[in-house]
This record gives C-alpha cells, structure tokens and sequence, in this order.
RNA sequence: GGCCAAGUAGCUCAGUUGGUAGAGCAGCGGACUGAAAAUCCGCGUGUCGAUGGUUCGAUUCCGUCCUUGGCCA
C-alpha cells in the first residue's frame, strides 16, 4: 500500500516481472472502466503482461462498494493460490484493505432509493434532526458518529429502515475475523512536500494524456452525473466542474492538485495506523531484493 | 516628479472609537464496517511594511521613509 503517486505500481510490475505473483488491485477508483488517465491506471500493455484482478470491473455509473471489494478480492486470492501462485495486493484505498483483512458485517443491502430519500431529508430537516432520529432508534451508532456527518448517519439510518435493527448490532454479530495475514509493506517518502510536487506535475501530464476528453466521454454516458461515485474521484471533480463552466482552467487545475495532496494526506493517516507494516522510504535496489526475499519465503511457507 | 489608495497568518481579507488581533482557504494531526480518490473531527503568535513622535500604553493617532497599484504630469 501507498499514496497515491509514491509508485507502487511501478514497484508491483517490476516485482510481477521476478517472481510468480498476480496483482490484486486495492483501489476505488481502477475498478470503473474509462477511467484511465485521471486514476493513472496501469497501461494497457502492463494489464497484459501482468495478470492484474479487480482492475475495470465496474461501469462508472454504478456503484462499486466495500463489500463488492471484499467478496471480489477473497475469490481472486483462492483462484490465484489455487494456480499455485502468490496474491500481491496493491492499491491505496485504506478501508478496502481493513475490511478484507479483518472482515466485514453481513448487513442487508440498501436500495439506492432509500438512500436517495434520506439525503433530502437531510437536506431538507438538516443534520441535528437525522442524528436525533438515529439516537432512538441506534444510539450505539449516533453516538460513534458525528452530527455533522451526513455519509455516515443516512448509511445507519438506511439500514434501519430496510432492516428495522439498529446497524451497531449487526457490527456486534459480525463474527469473528477469519485471521487474514497480510505481509504489509507502505510505499510512501517520509516527508510528504515532494510527493506533492510530483502529484502537481503528474496532474499536469494527466492533462496532456486527454483526461479533459476522458471527463467528456465519460459524461456523454447514458445515466452518468457528478452523482455517481466514480465521479468523486479527485481530478475528475474538478475536471467535470471545470466542464461546468464552474472553474475556470487555472482553477480547476489548483483545485485537483490541492485535492490530491489532500488524497494523500488522508492515505498516510491510514497507513500509520497500520502498526505491523513495513515502510519503505523508496523503490530501490535493496528494498526490492528485500521484498523479493520475503515474498519468495511467505510463497514457500504458504502464509 | 505630484496626488490618491493599499501594506495585518503561507494566500485572500476582517478588525481594534488607543489596552499587542480573527475568519475563509491552504497546511498539520486524527477518525473511518456496502459511495472511502468519499465523509467528518481537532489545531490560529503573526517583528499588524519600517522608523521617529504623542501617550501610562501605538498594530490603531501624527510625521518621515519604503513597497505595490491607480490617476495626473
């Protein structure tokens, strides 16, 4: 795992090339198919050389979930070791990587039209009135979240209501962790101000690469809006914002560049939480020998 | 060269009828169980352009200088 832009895929690929591995992929965002630039998504070339999994398995109008990420990534690892070769994920989304490893609860799933209708109550009561109505009916959850976060407390609330039990006791009843091991390995420079400085310039190169027309075809899609959460992603926001009339080009680019290192800001608190990982300061000759090492032990011992 | 305006946090700006100052953004730390590249929480000392004066006390009032922008020559 990594922040983004710190070369994990570089660092995967060259490793793929050494040893018998496939790569799972542990990101939000490569999973929607055109979306290429603005994700720095593999090159065609490395998808082929390389087998990669979870990597354009969704359309971007939908949604793709935790859930999905965790059913999909279990499957993938059995077929991968069931050919007798070693699972590498690789990917920065933080929570993905948290779920797998330590399981999920089986929580009954929300149609998109519950959901729809709690935003505009959200909207139309605000914030203080949902978290109120969450405290009689969850208080465990309202107490864990804060009023102010409207994602969270329409999420236990959506399952209250397509369930009628309280999200908190479906945490509860999660059983116990299939004790995943990972060998975990943080790809990431200690000091973040030159990861930014590379970010901005590889926001300047997505540019260049088209991602202006990738934003366009991608909204020319059938049922496609800023609503759909592929179109959170960083840069494609801003992009489509920018399409918009909303942003003026120098804007748009100050905008994903910011956001970005704010990605990335965010992916470190993640990744510090990760008491047993491993970080390696950059790619070099040493630590990948390392690596090397160490997956070749894990692959023999079959851990 | 003359006149006018502005100089306050990294940036954009409030403000102090004289008791040494605070918002937004940025930045930093944190949380995170089916939208997570999301969502949310916490953190504000900075020669108030410089210097002299008035004053118990000046970032605030007065003088001079510097810088920037505008207008006039």
């Amino acid at each position: 795992m990594g922040p983004t832009g710190a070369g994990k895929t570089a660092l995967a690929l060259w490793l793929a090339e050494r040893l018998p591995l496939e790569i799972i992929s542990v990101d939000s965002a490569l999973v929607y198919r055109g979306m290429d630039i603005g994700t720095a998504k593999p090159d065609p070339g490395a998808l082929r050389r390389v087998p990669h999994h979870l990597i354009d398995v969704c359309e971007p109008q939908d949604a793709y979930s935790v859930a999905r990420f965790c059913a999909d990534a279990s499957t993938a690892i059995a077929e991968i070791e069931a050919r007798g070769r070693l699972p590498l994920l690789v990917g920065g989304t933080g929570l993905y990587l948290r779920r797998l490893e330590t399981g999920i609860a089986d929580m009954p799933p929300v149609p998109e039209a519950v959901r729809t209708t709690l935003t505009a109550e959200w909207r139309a009561q605000g914030g203080a009135a949902l978290h109120a109505s969450l405290a009689t009916v969850d208080p465990a959850s309202a107490a864990r979240i804060h009023p102010n976060d409207p994602q969270r407390i329409i999420r236990a609330l959506s399952i209250w209501r397509v369930s009628g039990r309280a999200m908190s006791s479906f945490l509860q009843a999660q059983t116990a962790p299939t004790a995943r091991r990972f060998h975990k390995w943080v790809l990431a420079p200690p000091d973040r101000t030159g990861l930014r400085l590379g970010l901005a310039a590889r926001f300047e190169q997505m540019l260049e690469r088209g991602l202006v027309n990738e934003v366009m075809a991608l909204r020319a899609r059938p049922g496609m809006s800023l609503d759909c959460p592929a179109m959170r992603a960083v840069g494609y926001r801003e992009v489509w914002a920018y399409l918009d009339g909303e942003l003026s080009c120098a804007q748009m680019r100050e905008r994903a560049i910011i956001s970005t290192g704010q990605y990335a800001k965010r992916q470190y608190t993640w990744f510090r939480a990760e008491a047993e990982a491993i970080w390696l300061d950059a790619a070099q000759e040493e630590t990948r020998t390392q690596l090397i090492q160490t997956l070749l032990e894990s692959a023999q011992s079959g851990a």
